[in-house]
RNA sequence: CGGGGCGUAGCUCAGCCCGGCUAGAGCGCUUGUUUUGGGAGCAAGAAGUCGGAGGUUCGAAUCCUCUCGCCCCGACCA
């Protein structure tokens, strides 16, 4: 390809749209252009790396038997009120004004209507269906460029069993296709377990890519024994308090202005892990108290789990309706008709305090089983950085991540609902067992480009780079320098090499050695009178900033090594 | 959906508080010319319904109301 002629606008300046590097880098390199909030277009040059991305994705699932389909992304809704998936997803999902149609945010229902219709027998599984396609999701806050956007590329996949082993294999399959995926597009990625949220399902796992700027999840990893979770369900090993010996009698004490629990702990001289906050949920309108100990934080993710429908944080003004008292004074004590969960960590404990209802006052020497009705203990607290890992005590890290890759173990949800089955060796009829795997393909660009690039500009690996060699003729005015730069792109590009070509006339070798950095093919090649003169090219290696001098006979020889190697 | 910020030339921004000349700068773009190894010099030029609508005023980019868009934080989210 050759600049003069090709749609490659670099941008000098940051557009105040971009916050993180990647977004920035995409923009300036000519990769992208935003249309709207969450929706963006791929430019030539950026649709090049996407396709080199998708190709490594449909590669590795071939190779575990996978084959593509192409599905329709506008679905008539009723297949989505057939599984509850219309109000699963509420405003997330995008519905058509004039017809009854939605956009597709995802395609469990698809695959299984098409597993319905067309599989009869357990000979026939099993199967793994999977498609590279545009998803359309409403996000509330579309940000970070194409990292959360409202249309994008998904690789999606969906394996069809009809015995748990069958299920078993083809998640562990999918498990390794993804870790080969995500080592060839050239991604430091680590694994945790997850929360299987509205897909439902139990079992799943995610695949994650560090960056304190971008990203949106939070991971719990023990560097010693692997551990590795998604703070939604992640555990650890607080410091274990025990009941005490004698439980004193009930007391209620003035704490002038004590709002917090720090504040409590500190008028009181007590251990943090002697005094309960009290937070406030509204479960299906109903407010529930929750009990956490000390300044513990509540998981709300870990908490859904108990709680059936819609859980929400309750408004301040309605607490002094139903408790006569504000945020900082509310208690488990006397309660009626409160429906009252605490955390793990405070079960059956006694020589408590919590607020008492009452502003400004406290209740000291609580005894839960005595002076409380706790409907059940469960854990729902969230880890905190350094806690002691589960299996090995050691300290726990916290990091934020980017998720770039889900995998589920789905079980037969959708084929129950949808009546999706097939015939057993017993010739009984047994519902589909699904599971489904997904991979945000934009991600995987802008998780590169996070992990590989400087100032200067991106700094791709030739596996995604959207050339193999980036050509710059610097004299322009010379025709021996124009001449032998033209004779080496038709070498190249007869030899399938792909490559760009900067031929632009009065265009300093400034700019364009700015624009070669900042696009980041791995080689650049240099054709210049200061070498020519001698029969020379200079190559320069984007990655190390290394150079060095080939005779011009020798390149196509050194090329061809360097891509094949 | 709550909180905050922003919207002026293709891009980055000044001007707005405190209304008043023909609305500015840098970069980019066009033409000419000189340059040609790290985003060039000189000269000339094109480019704007100041996001939109309404209002106040003799007069609005500037003040008021509404509205649309974008970004950030939170909520939400496979």
């Amino acid at each position: 390809m050759k600049i003069s002629n090709a749609f490659f606008p670099t941008l000098k300046e940051i557009p105040t749209e971009a916050q993180i590097k990647s977004h920035k880098l995409m923009l300036r390199a000519g990769l992208i252009r935003m249309l709207s909030s969450g929706i963006y277009s791929f430019l030539p040059i950026g649709y090049r790396v996407l396709k080199k991305v998708c190709q490594i994705v449909r590669e590795e699932m071939d190779t575990i038997g996978g084959q593509e389909f192409h599905l329709p992304a506008l679905n008539p809704i009723e297949i989505w009120e057939e599984t509850n998936r219309v109000e699963a997803f509420g405003d997330t999902m995008f519905h058509v004004k004039n017809r009854n149609y939605i956009l597709a945010p995802t395609h469990e229902e698809i695959i299984c209507n098409i597993a319905k219709n067309n599989l009869k027998s357990y000979k026939e599984l099993p199967q793994i269906w999977y498609q590279i396609q545009t998803k359309f999701r409403n996000e509330p806050r579309p940000r970070s460029g194409v990292l959360r956007g409202r249309e994008f590329t998904m690789k999606d996949s969906y394996s069809l069993d009809c015995i748990l082993e069958g299920l078993n294999k083809s998640y562990d399959l999918h498990s390794e296709a993804y870790k080969k995926i995500f080592s060839r597009c050239g991604l430091k990625f680590f694994i945790v377990g997850a929360s299987s949220g509205a897909m439902g399902g139990n079992n799943s796992q995610e695949f994650l890519v560090e960056s304190k700027e971008g990203g949106e999840d939070f991971a719990v990893v023990c560097e010693n024994c692997n551990y590795a979770s998604n703070i939604e369900i992640a555990t650890s090993n607080p410091q274990k308090i025990e009941r005490e010996k004698i439980s004193k009698t009930i007391e209620e004490i003035f704490t002038p202005n004590i709002k917090t629990i720090n504040q409590l702990s500190e008028f009181l001289k007590t251990d943090k892990s002697h005094l309960a906050k009290s937070v406030v949920y509204k479960v299906d309108e109903k407010p529930v108290l929750i009990l956490m100990m000390g300044n513990d934080k509540l998981n709300e993710e870990k908490l859904k789990k108990y709680l059936h429908g819609e859980i929400e944080k309750i408004e301040d003004e309605k607490l002094v309706e139903i408790f006569g008292a504000d945020g900082g004074s509310l208690g488990p004590v006397n309660l009626k008709n409160v429906k009252i969960i605490a955390d793990k960590r405070l079960e059956n404990l006694n020589q408590l305090v919590c607020g008492a209802n009452k502003n400004d006052f406290h209740i000291v020497n609580i005894d839960l089983i005595r002076d409380t009705s706790i409907e059940f203990y469960a854990d729902i607290r969230t880890v905190e950085e350094n806690e002691p890992c589960v299996n090995c005590s050691s300290p726990l890290k916290i990091i934020t991540a980017i998720e770039l890759g889900h995998i589920f173990k789905l079980g037969t949800k959708y084929a129950t609902s949808m009546n999706a089955t097939v015939l057993n060796e017993e010739g009984k009829q047994v519902p589909i067992i699904m599971g489904s795997y997904g991979i945000g393909i934009e991600r995987i660009i802008a998780c590169f480009i996070e992990q590989h690039s400087d100032e200067d500009g991106i700094i791709w690996e030739k596996k995604l780079s959207p050339f193999d060699v980036h050509l710059i003729s610097v004299n322009t005015d010379n025709q021996n320098i124009m001449n032998t730069a033209e004779n080496i792109y038709n070498e190249l590009k007869e030899n399938q090499v792909d490559v760009i070509y900067d031929n632009r006339l009065n265009i300093t070798a400034g700019v364009k050695f700015k624009d070669a950095d900042l696009l980041g093919v791995p080689i650049q090649l240099i054709v210049s009178e200061r070498n020519v003169k001698n029969g020379n090219i200079e190559i320069k290696f984007r990655n190390s900033g290394e150079r060095s001098i080939l005779k011009i006979e020798d390149i196509k020889t050194f090329i061809l090594d360097f891509i094949h190697k």
